[in-house]
DNA sequence: TTATAGATTGTCAAGACTGACAATTTGATT
DNA sequence: AATCAAATTGTCAGTCTTGACAATCTATAA
């Protein structure tokens, strides 16, 4: 006997407008104001669905995360091949060619990581997804590389990620292409080593 | 005739002060009142030795890659030994054993990277580092292991600092011990390949 | 001693942000 | 049609920020 509940509409188009002028602005150079704007709303129901901007930093880190964990999942649901194929394919995807534009989320995801020392919060959501990522890499790896040891598969799935993500934090300064056929010469170089 | 010149003196000061309020309250929710109060001088200071934000913004990029900079040639002279050993001595400084604290300054490059949109000047000046430090590091793997093709050395150079890179990024999130071992870990692995 | 370049301080207006609360509207349910 | 939970809008005071400029002070060279 009432309105219906909006939230589930509203909460994801404001922090989507959020993340976007995170992007654009910052973390904390983005203003409420700009928020409300971006998403169509008034300032105020930023307060009403979400509190206040302490609140929404922390719904955002959540919101990024959630995406990112769908993304890894669907990822993962999609890569075709079985045992060492399925690496193959991994990495192709991990290290595609060309120069692409940093994605609205990977900025806020680094402009959330920069400010974990002020919102411990955030720091405790990413360092959730960030372990869970790398279980699913090594178990990736481990499928494709079943007689390999453990702390192997452990060492090289930690390497090619953190190839990846070097990967995508210089890419937007405009680095030589050189170092993007370095990063994927790496990653298969560490692949090798589970092969024996 | 007149008195003594003290910019070489505030300009450092403020730019440090400037720094560690960044480290606190990130790049734009410092507010030049706080970062004169932390530097110790009237806020009319920092404008008249500094000029406006956005000129601050730049000359804190400069400021934090010179220290690297700085950081980088002392680190590499001080390295011991020769050829192969030498390279091992780089693991070693660059995966140091234990939990460290973040330091400002790499807080301070963070929020700077993932600023580079909003100041590309900002950006200029940080690729201006990352490849100075590359070709340093490629000259010391390239030294280490003067039979290896160079674009093997590229791969393995970009590899190790890609690691260290990670490592550095995620510790802050307190991610288990296990993770640094493996970064390690995958870096020696990546050496044993020149070595092959 | 004095002139002066440059350091330092003071002050101001204009504007932007935030958090909070009151008031109003809406639409499903009964 | 009456009701009521919830959405939406409006408004406000207080605080913070910034850029600019005027005024004052001070140490050195002449």
């Amino acid at each position: 006997m009432a309105r219906p509940d909006l939230t589930a509409v509203r909460t994801p188009q404001i922090l989507d407008a959020f993340a976007r002028c995170v992007a654009r602005y910052g973390l904390e150079g983005a203003s409420l104001e700009q928020i409300a704007e971006e998403a169509g709303v008034k300032r105020s129901l930023l307060r009403h669905y979400l509190g206040n901007r302490d609140e929404m930093i922390v719904a955002l880190a959540e919101r990024v995360v959630e995406r990112y964990r769908q993304e890894l999942e669907e990822t993962m649901r999609a890569l075709p091949g079985t045992g060492a194929n399925r690496v193959g394919a991994l990495l192709d995807y991990m290290f595609p060619e060309g120069i692409w534009e940093p994605s609205v989320e990977n900025v806020v995801a680094d402009a959330l990581l920069s400010a974990v020392e002020r919102y411990p919060e955030v720091g405790v959501i990413m360092r959730g997804f960030m372990e869970e990522m790398f279980e699913v890499y090594e178990g990736v790896f481990g499928e494709g590389y079943p007689e390999a040891e453990k702390a192997q598969v452990e060492a090289v799935a930690y390497g090619v990620v953190s190839l990846s993500f070097t990967h995508e934090w210089l890419m937007p300064l405009g680095m030589p292409v050189a170092y993007a056929r370095s990063a994927k010469g790496a990653a298969k170089a560490l692949v090798k080593i589970l092969a024996g």
